[in-house]
RNA sequence: GGGAGAUUUCCAGAGUGGCCAAAUGGGGCAGACUGUAAAUCUGUUGUCUUCGACUUCGGUGGUUCGAAUCCACCAUCUCCCA
């Protein structure tokens, strides 16, 4: 099966400026392609997995992957779809953002031997003078077809800049290059990229007359059409000092049924004859199938001892099992306790399970709070040392949240 | 440059002098039910020394016994005209 197949059948493709010519391309080897990321962070999060997914296939089938940073885009912000306009960063912020990249990315695709390729478009943004950029690029657009483009419609009813309208042209403009610079024919990346992908086609067309195709891939989504990798605490990242890789195995094995199976085809390279036969399951038995998932994503990311960690540790809480290792902890000193004793109210204030007295009164009086499986029941509730026999005790927070505590 | 209006607790959005820690919805959290799912139902959602007290309604001052609500100035945003 070809690699157009392959991420077909996964479910990955959106749209495409002519699938025909791209099934075609895809079918020789060696086709340079390339995929942007804006540096806004210091990690990759979930957002950004599937593009990298979609490089590793392409790479697999033999293609070359170029990986562009936003060095100098990064520096405007893409008001794509994007209801207020993002806050700008420092060109500090921004290179060690692409240092971070770089490193989580390498996990998943080879930059060894010019297998891929990485580039910053800040080397070619930075030092553009205006005016010859207005002559020589600026003609081949309208202003007209651009306010029509559907990711900029919310931005016209709150307001849009000048300055992020330029992102478009700075976009299509990176396409451009990379196709003067290494014949790069191709440029692939989230469906709320279309429209900056077909500028740079337009822009290819437009000033050089050379063919060049984009292709776009479904953003990753919840069935109700929701963004995934969103939870409370922000975005699922890749870094494991901002999601652990508990935090992120967790975060699959909780998944919405309906879209076990999607994400099994678009995050894992499970082949997808196997993932057909989980489709078949219902019920019950699809949860184990989220397992798999969990544990399948997070090797990619954490590596298979991470996983295999997250993976105890879940089953430790959830089963029967007595492994503790790989659970949140916090240490606390003996001499914080006043007469052999703490208030359960400071102690879940203090390891971070509630935000202030308040709410950890509010936990307790609602029965959300156990200590070692026995449920706090009564309010001026202590913890005495007592407790502690074995070094620790484990407090549970609701269904799920499970921290220990090692008295030290 | 001229004119109109907005700014409320996580978000949306009521509230126009005391009954306002502030309606309602969403989201979050907890409980029940479950499959570590979804849906549903219930409770809860400023802080604290919690049957009470304290600090909040863009900012700073003012009027008043008393202000989220009235006045002045400042800031930010939206809209209309140029």
């Amino acid at each position: 099966m070809g690699v157009f197949e392959e991420l077909k059948e996964r479910g990955l493709i959106a749209q495409s400026t002519n699938e025909e010519k791209i099934k075609e391309l895809l079918n020789s080897t060696g086709i340079k392609f390339y995929i942007g990321f804006d540096p806004t962070a210091d990690s990759l999060h979930i957002g950004h997995f599937i593009q990298i997914m979609v490089m590793s296939h392409m790479q697999k089938h033999g293609h070359i992957p170029i990986a562009l940073f936003g060095g100098g885009t990064g520096m405007i912000g893409d008001p794509s779809g994007k209801t207020d306009m993002r806050k700008m960063l420092t060109c500090e912020a921004i290179e060690h953002n692409i240092e971070c990249f770089k490193k989580q990315m390498s996990r998943l695709v080879d930059f060894s031997d010019g297998k891929a390729i990485m580039v910053n478009n800040a080397d070619w943004l930075m030092d553009l003078n205006y005016i010859n950029f207005l002559r020589e690029i600026g003609v081949h657009f309208s202003v007209n077809r651009m306010l029509a483009a559907e990711c900029y419609k919310q931005r016209l009813e709150r307001g849009l800049s000048f300055f992020e309208l330029n992102y478009m042209i700075m976009q299509s403009y990176d396409f451009l290059v990379l196709n003067r610079k290494y014949d790069c024919k191709l440029q692939l990346g989230g469906d709320d990229q279309w429209s900056n992908i077909i500028g740079g086609v337009e822009l290819i067309r437009r000033a050089d007359s050379k063919e060049a195709y984009g292709m776009t891939f479904n953003l990753l989504t919840t069935s109700d059409g929701k963004k995934m990798g969103k939870t409370e605490k922000g975005a699922v990242w890749l870094d494991k000092n901002k999601t652990t890789p508990f935090e992120f195995y967790q975060y699959w094995r909780n998944i919405d049924d309906a879209d076990v199976i999607k994400c099994l085809k678009m995050l894992t390279f499970l082949p997808l004859s196997e993932i057909n036969k989980f489709a078949q399951l219902e019920g019950k038995e699809l949860n184990e199938a989220k397992e798999i998932l969990a544990f399948e994503v997070t090797k990619l990311i954490h590596g298979e001892e991470e996983a295999r960690n997250a993976q105890e540790g879940a089953q430790a809480l959830f089963g029967k099992g007595t492994n503790t290792d790989n659970m949140p902890y916090t240490e606390i000193a003996s001499d914080s306790f006043e007469y052999n004793q703490i208030s359960v109210i400071d102690l879940l204030l203090r390891i971070g399970i509630s935000s202030s007295k308040s709410d950890a009164r509010r936990l307790i009086e609602q029965g959300g709070i156990s200590i070692d499986g026995e449920k706090v029941t009564s309010l001026p509730a202590t913890i005495t040392k007592e407790q502690f026999e074995k070094g620790f005790v484990i407090v549970k927070k609701g269904k799920k949240i499970f921290h220990k505590v090692i008295l030290n």
